[in-house]
DNA sequence: CTTTTACCTACCAAACAGGTTGGTTAAATT
DNA sequence: AATTTAACCAACCTGTTTGGTAGGTAAAAG
């Protein structure tokens, strides 16, 4: 539940291409040095985004990531979810939970639910060149 | 980071104990088959519950714990940082963390800080009362 | 002195975090 | 054609956390 390294390292890969990723594509290698992350477990982070088609790959001399989008139409909250998983701070609310017989009568539930909507919320309203911008 | 069964069991019980305790002290093995868990789990989490000062405990027949305190009296915040730890998003955040050197210029810390802070307030803004009454 | 109940210690299996190792594939350069 | 670069992929690994269970001891009441 919550934010690990993966997601954080994710959004950090993002915030560097959108610097550094004017002219072309930028080779995680350089990430790797300029952020002081691994190589290897960045590679391992970035096929997710891929797939889910928030940045483009090329392999070879002159390759890397770049942006298909432009900053401010990515929202922290795509990046996490991709990266992370589900951003449910409770087991309960994660999608695909095996569901709690208990659930009508809990007198905890509404108050998960209140902030599972606030942190998606918090994290949707934030782009990449909000994050950029500070 | 964030909330696991702990937290939620403790918070569970502490509002157990607010419902049926008008007459005294409640045995965990009644709440343990009110709230359908397991009665040794439960008894793993209480004591930090009495250390902190929000129960007291008697042993032996007639014995159990109570709140000390009116249900107004608690907050939701409190018996999460008792029982689950530090409710930081990030690991970056959690006290007693290693200082992380980038911290000056990372473009995501601000943004933690201003969840966490969030979180916080939501959780200190709940008492054990308002759960009641839902 | 028996019952009840809190409390304590040790253990355990499974999952997750945070990687590393060792490649293969694709594209550009020489 | 050979080499270099870089994405991509699969397997493994170590340590920590989660969510407990087992087996008690200590205290209070009847």
């Amino acid at each position: 539940m919550m934010i690990s390294t993966r997601g954080r390292y994710a959004l950090r890969v993002m915030l560097d291409l959108a610097e550094n990723g004017q002219n072309g594509y930028v080779p995680m290698k350089e990430v790797a040095q300029r952020q002081e992350l691994s190589l290897k477990y960045i590679e391992r982070i970035m096929p997710a985004l891929v797939k889910e088609g928030l940045v483009e790959g090329v392999h070879g001399k002159g390759g890397g990531y770049r942006l298909v989008k432009r900053p401010e139409e990515y929202t922290v909250g795509d990046i996490l979810r991709i990266s992370e998983g589900d951003l449910s701070p409770v087991s309960c609310l994660v999608s695909g939970a095996p569901p709690c017989n208990r659930a009508e009568s809990c007198k905890t539930l509404p108050m998960w639910k209140k902030l599972y909507g606030m942190v998606n919320g918090f994290f949707d309203s934030i782009t990449l060149k909000d994050l950029l911008d500070i």
